[in-house]
DNA sequence: GGTCAACATATTTTCGAAAATCCGTTGATT
DNA sequence: AATCAACGGATTTTCGAAAATATGTTGACC
């Protein structure tokens, strides 16, 4: 029987802890692009039995930031300049309805919200000082529910779904990409800016600054990307070659 | 090792077995939206141990097609007017940014393989003389075929990925309506003049048409769900109540 | 009669071992 | 030396039982 709120995250099953720690470890490249996972290193790395596990990871599966082979077990999902390129038009794309329908639609509470969210943004440091190599997962935290919080009012949970999908796909970019090159550029004004318009109903505007806002992040990236990819060659097989 | 290409399905693990068999049985309403999924029953209805059934079904719960709820295990996906017009809204949307890619960017290979769908879907029944209540399941791929074919030129895995999930989860639906309402209108014709427009390269026309045909099948099954929700209500419980 | 604790049963969740499969290596044969 | 079957260790996959949790029922107490 839980007593306290604090521990409110034990009464959990050690599959939805499983699930936890691995898309975390995944999408701030703990453990990297490519890497094999086998379920032996995974039962120690995080105490349980191999079905949490493997649940698990066929859901991460399903969500694409592992794949499976049969009989050849389960290895985070690769990454690529194409996949990057794709995955960039396609949430251009997504983003930009849902922000048109969320600002048509948004109300007062999606204003005050939105506001909030930026608010706890702009206080957030961007780079964790005791890590100054990843970013600091806090602010990636609040990024993530700012940008939530643009589209929130857009009414369809089945799109709010897939762009949470492909913001998390992205995100995973951008972890590798500050692993290589170091944090990106401080990005507070861009987000002011794009909140402002939006709560002013200039969609197109607001449109226009999102995909700007999208594109310039995961430019940067795929720049990195292409210089750096040494860091996930390598990557997978037992011992160097 | 496998000796004929005729059980090139035995060599699949259990696990994808059974993952093939649940998505199929939810996709055609043999396992009714809201039905309880005992793994026990489960066991038994497949022939397989716990693990790969448990496995399979977080495979789609993050696919959406089956909700989990923690010590209380799962059930196949709750069907509504709300989520049915959802997903509409939503479909709509992502096959016509595909569509405008695939039309844009199709070459000869994509004309021949939407010519050959066509064709195949052209020769199929829809109605399986059999089994008269459902739709024919050879009809049924050859359809998701022929629309799939129709955008595959669109050079975004991604966005396929989006579109082939909506495309499934709109199946559902469609496969409830005819089980309480009967067959639904004949469409071989829209579906022959869509594939002359997209090949014409007449987009915004293709686009228009794509839009009803979606719209004109799930204006149909909209209405059967208002009407005959009976069918899905008492499921999940032991007993009646 | 109503409330609630304690028990009994049904079900989910987790474990660890067994079976199946893969992959690299050895060694026999040509 | 080259080929390839057979072996062996590593790993994945699957099973069935045990532990944990939920749910329904009984009966004591007010």
């Amino acid at each position: 029987m839980p007593s306290s709120l604090a521990n409110a995250s034990t009464v959990q099953t050690l599959n939805a802890s499983a699930l936890a720690q691995l898309r975390s470890d995944i999408l701030t490249c703990r453990l990297m692009p490519n890497e094999r996972l086998r379920v032996e290193a995974l039962r120690e790395r995080y105490g349980m039995g191999t079905s949490p596990i493997r649940e698990a990871l066929m859901r991460l599966e399903a969500e694409g930031l592992v794949e499976l082979e049969q009989n050849k077990g389960f290895r985070v999902s690769e990454v690529s300049a194409a996949n990057l390129l794709d995955l960039m038009r396609t949430r251009v794309e997504i983003e930009t309805i849902a922000l048109r329908w969320s600002i048509e639609k948004g109300g007062v509470e999606w204003e005050a919200n939105l506001l909030g969210a930026f608010h706890r943004l702009s206080r957030q440091t961007k780079i964790d000082p005791s890590n100054p190599d990843a970013i600091s997962e806090d602010w990636s935290r609040e990024h993530a529910d700012f940008h939530t919080a643009l589209v929130a009012a857009c009414g369809s949970p089945t799109m709010m779904a897939i762009r949470a999908r492909l913001f998390e796909q992205a995100d995973r970019y951008v972890a590798l990409s500050i692993m290589s090159s170091g944090p990106l550029r401080d990005d507070v004004t861009e987000h002011k800016q794009l909140m402002r318009v939006a709560l002013n109903r200039e969609t197109e505007k607001a449109v226009e600054l999102n995909r700007l806002h999208i594109t310039r992040t995961l430019d940067k990236v795929a720049a990195s990307l292409a210089a750096g990819h040494a860091a996930t060659e390598s990557q997978g097989r037992k011992r160097s070659r």
